[in-house]
DNA sequence: CTAAATTTGTACCGATTGGTCTAATTGGTC
DNA sequence: GACCAATTAGACCAATCGGTACAAATTTAG
């Protein structure tokens, strides 16, 4: 049977406000109003905010890398695919009226310097997205579609630190056009 | 003579925290008691700590595009310039242990999409250094040094928001390691 | 069916939030 | 020196913060 509530749910919940909302601005009354649980709930199933704001950012590392995954299995040219990955991204947020890029992105710069364990959680699911886009990238290489100037995982990085960066211009922007420029300057790069 | 307190002293000090603690996680308290000023003063001189954000913010803008402008005027070609003025960020940021990147990063990042007057406040920032970058990028496009693929200012754009990407990676990450490798790339880049 | 364990629900906690109010003081101007 | 506006100072405000306490309800284990 269970009980009345579970963790994924809440953690799902939480994940939206999060990343909407940054991690300050959000109170725990504000979350639990949103997933209609109560505070005892709650605190039985997270030790306090930090802790749900890491599990909150690991299952969105698992759940997104899954999707990463099957992104890449479509039938298309590693350089195709690559370039269809962050076009989709792109949509997403102008779909997403440009209110929260990525969650990750948020936290790093918000809490990453002040909170040790929220730093370490952004960090592995970072680097397990990399992991995926670098493999990718990698043979794209093998093919000679993609430049070998620079290792996969480097280009990876790049790619991907260079989209977090036009997250801050969207945001106070509220357009693409730059989301739009960036993509254009880094698919000629990685090109070489 | 003027009275005891002045808005600079106070703008200045709210830089400062601002910076390293972001905007929601700082309490009007804990500015007040850094700069060493009582509640009444705040509130004479500034509407609100949205306000008040808003002034820091353009104090800053104003005074960091002398400070390029300044350092441009280095005997220096133009891409040595843009190296060096680059270099020299990551310089201070790891003097600086990681701990804060860029005020309007941080104030896009987490305000951008909430605020409409700290969005447009950053957004003014950013794109008056962007004009003094382009023009010593527009100097050395003249000169031959630096790539005729893109615009001046697209350039100026494409590097300065990378760097803002890598300021999420080096908080969570605690080193230039990201910083390091992103110059390398994006000078490679703008070379062509 | 009972007992133990877990989860649910809510009242409550001290601390802090952004902001207001008012009195005392200061400074410049006539 | 008088007057007025600006500034200084801090007590105070309701609302909210993250978190605790604990009883009631519910599920699971035996």
């Amino acid at each position: 049977m269970g009980y009345k509530y579970n963790k994924e749910n809440i953690l799902e919940t939480g994940y939206h406000v999060l990343r909407k909302n940054g991690y300050h601005k959000v109170g725990i009354n504000e979350i639990l109003k949103e997933a209609g649980i109560p505070k005892g709930s709650f605190y039985n199933f997270f030790e306090s905010k930090e802790d749900f704001t890491v599990q909150v950012i690991q299952q969105y590392g698992r759940s997104n890398r899954q999707w990463i995954e099957e992104f890449f299995q479509q039938e298309m040219s590693p350089l195709a695919l690559i370039k269809a990955f962050y076009k989709h991204l792109i949509d997403i947020n102008e779909q997403d009226d440009y209110a929260s890029g990525c969650l990750v992105n948020a936290m790093s710069n918000e809490t990453g310097r002040i909170y040790d364990k929220l730093a370490k959680a952004s960090n592995e699911s970072f680097e397990s997205w990399i992991e995926v886009i670098a493999g990718i990238i990698k043979k794209g290489q093998d093919s000679g579609e993609i430049t070998k100037e620079h290792t996969a995982k480097e280009l990876a990085e790049f790619l991907h630190t260079g989209m977090y960066g036009t997250f801050a211009r969207m945001k106070v922007t509220r357009s693409r056009q730059f989301m739009d420029q960036w993509f254009d300057m880094s698919m000629k790069f990685i090109e070489g």
